[in-house]
This record gives structure tokens, sequence and C-alpha cells, in this order.
DNA sequence: ACGCGCAACGAAATCGATTACGTAGTTCTT
DNA sequence: AAGAACTACGTAATCGATTTCGTTGCGCGT
């Protein structure tokens, strides 16, 4: 910038002026200066900025998973994905939270804070972790995804009506003899869990506690132990909705060694709606992915531009995906 | 800073170099202060810091993929999962590049500079862009991954040897007409597609050009019609190498459709190793991303803690995994 | 001719840290 | 005891931009 002001013979405060699009300088002036600033590759240096302005525009982006597969969901990838693509619109980088700063440990708080982040968001993190709560809880502007703190802006997909969606579909089919394998009992999960029982009782059926079961989110082995489990049951569920569409496929060995056919034998539902789910026609309730990182995005660039807004929180619709995995079962009346 | 020079009775210096561990201090005094601004709760300031030092810990991350699918492949996601711990302990944070600054188009390098990236790392990009070749000739040290440029250190998967392995593999299983679709034709492809057609020569077996067949990567439809044509021919192929994973999960309907079991009546195989094929049993070659993510960091910070040093390519090993989608033939000697 | 208002620009402080260099005090030499 | 050699610390410049608060010059009304 001295530079371009002496070749221009002015101040550095003009050319601060006339970079930043300011009123107070003439337009002979201004283009001058920024015809000089372009032709010498000039580039204003973020660091410096940050320093006297005290805004960044970069956010911190934590997206901690406790089962260690990190950024390997397709869910929470694409969800980061939509959220960098509205936050680089919007003029913000996003940089992903670490617990470390300049290689020794400190807490996620410490390095948003040494960082200066104008902002965080935080994505399917384990929110027991004391640092995650210190961090949420903290004075920076944070949005959460899939939680509710009460104390920030929070993105959640429609957990209980998706649940509810499709038994309701499920009912609809024929079946009465849904079974729900769940993931690990965070708030999401208690959300699903909530929409089936509600379904049940709307649809008057009862289901068997033996159909309700845990296992893990995106994990192929346990879904298949529980699958099986569930088929060597008397009462065996004719159709069974499992925690992701993940996990499905992990079922699918097991279904086909038991001589199951899909959608013949049993009936499978999944949730997400991952691209290979609609290539294998498995039936799904899709999250939308994509308005969910915008929604994220958007909300917490509105705390950090108004800190004293309401914390609201936005739910995001999903939508259920026929496939074929679902078969129609002719209703005896009077059972 | 200042606050603690001041109730410490010292200079904002002398602060700083307790703060850094300089020698140039003694150890009460250092003591003092450290004890001091832990009870303050201070916390450096990164810009402060960058400003000064030209160093900003911090290194840019392009992961741009023309598919749009940006972050949601396993095999991109598990790279940058693992790039990032390796930084996360090398004291850097990664920040993705965009086109933007503050909400304006821009290019790549001006992105970098603005933001005073100490390196880049390139992934996965389309490495023909003018603005991505501008980036990797630029003065910044940059790594690029599956992609050799000449002027920068590289991170490369054995694509060649992997292909050439999974031939071998077919061919001791007693496969004789082994088809090969392939990708979109970029470097990594053309490695392939040597590796493929060494192993041929090595073999003595020479494959029907209309066996190698062009596809897109992680497109299953696509992936399918292809499929589709392969056993349409006369002289069907007994085995299919696909261009990924994904893809053969697209072709799974079009085989059965077809009336043909895996791997009774034909034989499949994949490329890349994502968790998925474990769990189908799938016949594929591991790209060992954790070791790639690795590497490419390393050499980056390398390169950037010694601007001057060789641009040396890593070469990175990945390993076939056996599932059961290849059957064993019964070779008739004298065919 | 005088004063007023406005447009255009500059001087200098400021942000928070780092660091070359200077200085005072202490210990060691011979 | 005088100078050398350290030790421990402070001074002040510096990084690159922003911003406040002037100042200057000019046109215009009366």
């Amino acid at each position: 910038m001295k530079e371009i002001a002496q070749s221009c013979g002015v101040s550095v405060a003009t050319v601060s002026k006339a970079l930043n699009g300011k009123e107070d300088i003439s337009k002979a002036t201004r283009d001058r200066i920024l015809r000089k600033a372009e032709e010498m590759g000039y580039m204003l240096n973020a660091s410096a900025r940050a320093l006297k302005t005290n805004r960044t525009y970069s956010i911190g982006v934590l997206f901690i998973d406790s089962t260690s597969a990190g950024l390997a969901h397709e869910y929470f990838s694409e969800i980061l994905e939509s959220f960098k693509n509205t936050a680089e619109e919007s003029g913000y980088d996003i940089t992903f939270i670490s617990r470390t700063i300049s290689g020794r440990p400190s807490t996620f708080l410490k390095h948003c804070e040494y960082r200066n982040f104008d902002g965080v968001a935080v994505i399917s993190a384990d929110f027991a972790d004391p640092q995650i709560q210190e961090l949420i809880t903290s004075d920076l502007p944070v949005v959460t995804i899939d939680y509710i703190s009460g104390c920030c802006p929070a993105v959640v997909s429609d957990n209980a009506r998706g649940l509810q969606e499709l038994v309701h579909y499920a009912y609809n089919k024929g079946h009465r003899r849904i079974a729900f394998m769940h993931g690990e009992l965070t708030d999401v999960t208690k959300e699903r869990m909530m929409g089936f029982y509600r379904a049940c009782r709307e649809l008057g059926i009862e289901p068997d506690p033996a159909w309700v079961t845990e296992s893990l989110y995106h994990d192929m082995e346990l879904c298949a132990e529980r699958t099986a489990e569930l088929i060597a049951l008397d009462n065996r569920p004719t159709c069974i909705i499992f925690p992701d569409d993940y996990s499905y496929l992990g079922s699918m060995k097991v279904l086909q060694d038991a001589g199951l056919r899909v959608p013949e034998d049993i009936s499978a539902m999944g949730y997400d709606g991952i691209r290979l789910a609609r290539v294998i026609g498995l039936t799904t309730y899709r999250q939308d992915t994509e308005t969910l990182g915008r929604a994220a995005c958007r909300r917490l660039i509105e705390k950090i531009e108004n800190p004293e807004a309401m914390t609201e929180q936005t739910v995001v619709m999903g939508r259920l995906i026929e496939g074929n995995t679902v078969s129609t079962i002719k209703v005896v009346t009077g059972e």
C-alpha cells in the first residue's frame, strides 16, 4: 500500500479508502489508485486487516465424530460442503477447529480465540464433551447442527417427523409388525424414537419391545448382528427401519443368507437418503443436507452480524424417498 | 500482553519472550509471567503474530471436484481427514481455498496470498483449470495429490501397480477375458490403463478393445449402462474391473436383471477399498488414504520449512483386498 | 471581501505481537 | 580493581492496514 501511495502521489490513508470503496474520495484518484494496485499485483493482507478491524471473516467448524469416521459420512460431508459454499458466497472462509495451538494441546475455545474466528459451527459432535459445552456456551457466535443447546441458534433435521412418515408409509402398505433399529442414544435418536412411538400410537399398533433395538449409526457389522437377532424372533417383524442407509447394507448379507428376499419376504427402510440408497432402490427418508448446511451458515452469519439477535432454532424438513424395498401386504381384517 | 506486563511490572517485550520460551529471561520472572497470563485467561493473537512474523501456520486446501460431489467421496474425505490430523500435530490449521475474497470473485492464488497461507495442498482438482496451474506454479509451497506437475512435490497412489495386481489376481483365478471399465481420462486413469495393458502383456493375454470402455468415476448410472453393453457382447468378458467400488454398486442391478450371479456367472472387481466394499465382500484394490494424506502433509511442511528442498514425488502403495466377487475358473489348456 | 460549507485528502494513532539493539547490573578474570 | 563477559530486561521500530480528526482549497452567497 505504501508503494501504491508513493507511486500515485497520495497517502496510504487515501489508498485504503479507495480500496475499500469509501465515499471520501474523488472518482479520478480512486480510479488511478485501483489501476495502479491492479498493475502492481497488490493484495491486501488479511492479518493486518484482522488485527485492526477485529474481524477475520473466517468461521471455525468443529467436526468431531466419536466414531472416528470424521468426514467420511456422506451426511456430514454433504452438510459441510453446503455450509462451505454458503460461507464462501458471504465472504467467509472456513477452518477446522482443533484442540491444539501451534502444536501444543489446548482447548477448542482457546483455539478459536487464538484464531479470532468470527463465529463457530458445531456439527455432529459429542456434545457431552465438556470442552464442547465450554465452546457453545462461550461469548462467540455459535450455531449447532442436530443439537439444541438453548444458548445458541440451532439447525436440526426433522427427525421425529422422519420416523413418523416412515412408519405411516409402512402401515399404509399393510405392515403392522414394524421394527425400529436405532443408533446410539443421542438427542437425534431420542427424537426419532419419539416419532416412532407417536406414529404407532396414532395408528393404533403396538410394537413388541424386542422390535426396538439399539445399534450404532454407520456400523454395518453391528447392524448385521442385530438384524440376525430380529429375524430369529418368533414374531418376526415384517418391516425393519434401519438406523441409516449404510446400516441396511450391513444387513443385506444376513438377510440373503437367511433366505429372505427383500421386499418379498421382509421389508426394509433406511435413513439419510445417500446417493447409494437411490441406486439400490432403498426406501428411505432423505435428510435435506443442502438446506441444513445453508441454513446453519445463514443463522451463524446473522448471529455474527447481530449478536443480540434471538437465538431461534430452525427445523429442516426431509422427505420420504420411495424405493422398492417395502412390499405391499394384504391386511387381514378382524386381526 | 500490555496488561500482563503492567501487572507484573515488566515490559511487553519481556512478556513476549517469556511466552515464547526464549532464553533471554530469568526463570523467576518467566514463571511469574506465565502464571499471570494463565490466571488472566490471556490468549495471544494469531493475526498480530502473523503480521509480524509473516507466518500464519495455516495451510490452504483446494478440494474442487468437477463432479460437484466435493467432499462426498469417501476417498477424498479420508485423505482430507488424515491430512488434517497430521497438520494438527505439526501445529498447522487448515482452511479451504476458494475463488472469492471477502465475497467478491477472485482467483485461487489471490485468495491464498490474501490469507497468507504458509502452504497449499491441491487434491483431486481439475488440473486443466488455468487458475489451478497458476496456483501450483506460483512461489507458494504446494503439494499436489494424485497429480504430478514437476514443479512441486507430489504424492500419488500406485495406480499402475494397482491395476496390474488386479489383472494378475484375476488371471491366477483362471480369467482370460478381463474387461476394464475406466473413469474419465485423467492422469490417474492413464496410469491405471498403463498398468492394465502392461499386465496383459506380461500374462500374454490380449483384451478385446470392446472390453476397455470409458465411464466416469462414481457415476453409478453411467456404469450401469456400460455394464449392460459389456454383458451384451458376443464374447462377453468373464471378469469386469470397475472404475471404483461405487460404480460396481451401480452395475449390481443390471447384472441381477440379466440373471447373472456374482461371482458364479460373472466376476467383478472394484477400486478404492471403501468401507462398503469390505462389507459386501467386493474384491478391490484399497488405496491407502491414511498414508496419502499424511505423506502429503509431511511433504508440504518440509517444503514450507525448507523451500529450496528437492521437489521429490512420493508413491503410496495400496493393497488388494480379496472378497468373494471373483470366481475360480478352470483353465482349458490349449485354448 | 468575508465567511461558510463541502469535497478531497493527509497525519498520526491504533491494533497486538516480535525482535534487533541498547543498557544496566552482576560475575568473572587476571 | 579495572575491564571483559554475561545476564536480564527495556526501548523502539516494525508488520500492513484502518480510522479519526483534522486541514486545505475551492465555490458560492450576500
